[in-house]
DNA sequence: CATGAATGAGATTTCATTCAT
DNA sequence: AATGAATGAAATCTCATTCAT
């Protein structure tokens, strides 16, 4: 085997590693939509291959039972929600940041596909151990990283001193929780951007309580 | 038919309808149980049927099919939020009145019995319009009764005063509904007392910033 | 509720109890057909339900799954053998007890189906460790009860005395198992009796051998 | 062309030639191996190129289908008898002969694993035509074979002269099948050996039966 | 020559629902 | 009123076989 047949070799192995990590994706991202339209247990594996437009034996040879997709399903949920808080942590303000965190339920898809799915991993996570595990993890993720954020900005330091920032933070998911299991009614589509409006100003409500103590000690200076 | 007769007929028809609703709660109950523990999709009916110790057959005399169970159980679950509201609206201060909404999610049955039931009620609302239909009105009753028990009490009135009171009823259900989304994780039995204490705290968190407001005013009269 | 009820109540009992034995006794008939035509597995649940005249579902009812038809039937084969074995130690003389042993294989049903199903239940005891504990308890069962049986008939001891009890038990039915696994090949309906022939010519042989030296040596007196 | 060039182009055929054997002795092994270990139908194509450490695909292009490996594994299972019969038609006693019959019920292989695997051929036999065909000629081959082999001893001829040679050759391989039939109870290997001791110990009961008329008669002599 | 991704029919098993008793 | 035997559709998962690379 010389050079030339080397890199031709490797480059044909990223391919088909590419192929396989693609149809991965694919499977799972048609098994979120059927998730989040029917259910886990009301989605057949059949659903799901249709709806990636392959066949049903296909799906097994990524993931080893259906549990496996909902698992799989969850792991990446979990890091659509570090990758989350990563941005905010990048956002040159507390109020800024928070707007990322609320904004955005989730990157690519839509947030009332997304809030479905999340309420019923949130669901299965009362009796599937495996999803009992990872949502922990996120919880305390989203927790720890927005106390974070809050602890280490400036203005956080200053906002609502009489609370702890891990309590802040977790006021905070409570009410980016709360908010979302309202989503799941389906909206019809034409007022999906109302919705929208109506859970932002939840959030800014609570921007306004967090702040306005500042803002009141502020005019006071 | 004498008068006699008509009394023992009427206090039999009484019985009859006792024996008749004592059976339906009897199901609803055990279904109630089964919900939480298994899910609605992974419960079947001869789990609900054991669970009440009688025949699966005899579930169908009661209710038409196993979606009419989870339907009832929402409507069951409908009328719990309202007798809550209601006692809400019978304390003598507003702190008292909240204190009890965030204090029993429900009241005869274990609070993690009724989140993780609750949770999967939302879930199902996603795609069952029926069950979407009775949460949305749950949604509107719990925001409509807290936004009038703000607006007609005294306190309510002055507290966070650049806020509507459906403002701050949206945010008050959001808390609440964030904080028993997270209750789902089984807890072991020894630290369920723990994890209310964190529930309570996060909405202690919430009240102290709702009043902080008015206090640190009233503080400056 | 009187005695006359009680009797009504039992005899329904008793009845509804026989209901339940004739269907088990029916799945395993039709069970036993199915594989001794194609196997255990190849024969699917739905030929077992066919065969029986059934629906599919109702065979668990009766059982858990395939395997547990599989160890009823191989449980019955046992129950068949000890029976064997009972009629064969009622016999007046060794020789009849013999002819008995080698003549049925099996009561009721055909013997080319019997030893089509006996043969797979050997083939499937040396993966099947439940099916493997069944047989070599038959395995047991037939080597001790033919070696008491030697032991205790007057003939038994006279014949072929330099070998003790057990090994010309072992002998027996070594021949009587290598008989039975020949004969799985499906004979012309018109031939079976002559391979039933050639089958006792066999046992014959083996009969002439045993007794040979006793016959021989009583020739001597 | 040239002759180097031929000679080249014929050794790389025949190596080609050696190439396609070797392949197809290798899958043939894996396969034996599987078969034994699972059954026929437990073992898929996978499990039979995962143990040979090929492809699926490579199995196809030396067989068929299934089935043809199955055939080919019945064939070569006549060429072993044809192989042992051989051997013990050129012991210089009956005897010694019969010895080699016993003792291998296979030459390279683990005798369990070999008994296994004809006791599943047998089972096969009942319903699979062509498997039927190869075994029944496997029969008659061992059938005749001994029974020439006795026929032409100078002691098989004396050796109870009340029997004929085909009656003695058929209770010789009723026993040798029987005492196989009962090896496919999965010893635990520390009783292999022991297995193995008692096996031979049917054999050489069956022996002395054999012989004692005759010696007896020599006694006599 | 060799691979293994892909197919889809088919196997086992479950379960909502009905109905004769 | 109450039972639970019976049905059969549907779900999950497997596997022999093909074929593009």
């Amino acid at each position: 085997m010389n050079e030339r047949s080397f890199i031709v070799a490797a480059s044909m192995a990223t391919k088909r590693n590419n192929v396989l990590l693609d149809r991965r994706e694919q499977i799972l991202e048609a098994a979120l939509l059927c998730f989040a339209k029917c259910g886990f247990h009301q989605t057949s594996m059949h659903d799901i291959s249709s709806e990636a437009g392959i066949s049903v034996g296909l799906i097994y040879r990524y993931f080893k039972n259906k549990e496996e997709v909902i698992a799989a399903l969850a792991a990446e949920h979990k890091k659509n929600i570090a990758d989350l808080l990563d941005r905010a942590g990048k956002a040159p303000t507390l109020l800024e940041a928070m707007e990322i965190l609320f904004t955005s339920h989730c990157s690519k898809t839509s947030p009332q596909i997304i809030s479905a799915f999340v309420v019923d991993l949130f669901a299965e996570a009362s009796r599937n151990p495996r999803v009992a595990k990872i949502l922990r993890n996120v919880v305390k993720t989203k927790a720890d990283g927005v106390a974070e954020l809050i602890a280490r900005s400036p203005e956080g330091r200053k906002l609502a001193p009489w609370l702890e920032a891990h309590q802040i933070a977790e006021m905070i998911f409570a009410v980016n929780d709360g908010t979302m299991m309202r989503s799941v009614f389906r909206a019809s589509s034409a007022s999906v951007s109302r919705q929208r409006e109506r859970q932002l100003d939840v959030a800014r409500t609570l921007w306004r309580l967090l702040f306005s103590r500042t803002s009141h000690a502020n005019g006071h200076n």
